[in-house]
DNA sequence: CATTTGACAGGAA
DNA sequence: CTTCCTGCCAAAT
């Protein structure tokens, strides 16, 4: 099961629930390197699965989005997460409002 | 194998 | 609030 890094950030990305959006700081975090913050992002660009991992929930650390791979690039983002509920504010995601909580407990 | 680039973040000015 | 600088990691050249 490819224990690397970019590994569990695909597997934590996979876990965002609709609704719900990430930061590349978070994934980073959670996958063990909170330094990693790039790294999420090349894993993201690299997405291996683009219908398994919703790369699109996952944001900048000011719940702005730096980029899209797919296609429409940033405006499809941004459609994408409005139509999934997300409220946003000057092209901006309300993080502190949407962010994603992984499992507790 | 060495260097550069990039979908980041956080602090300082 | 905006702009510049530094640190860090992974993939591409």
């Amino acid at each position: 099961m490819t224990e690397s890094f970019t590994s569990r950030v695909y597997q934590l990305a996979s876990k965002i629930p609709k609704g719900k959006v990430s930061t590349y700081a978070q994934l980073a975090t959670l996958a063990g390197n909170p330094k990693a913050a790039r790294a999420v992002g090349t894993a993201m660009k690299h997405n291996p699965d683009m219908l398994r991992i919703p790369c699109h929930r996952v944001v900048g650390s000011n719940g702005a989005m730096r980029g899209y791979a797919g296609a429409g690039g940033v405006e499809m983002k941004k459609k994408m997460l409005m139509k999934e509920g997300i409220e946003m504010v000057n092209e901006r995601v309300i993080v502190h409002k949407f962010l994603w909580q992984p499992d507790l407990l």
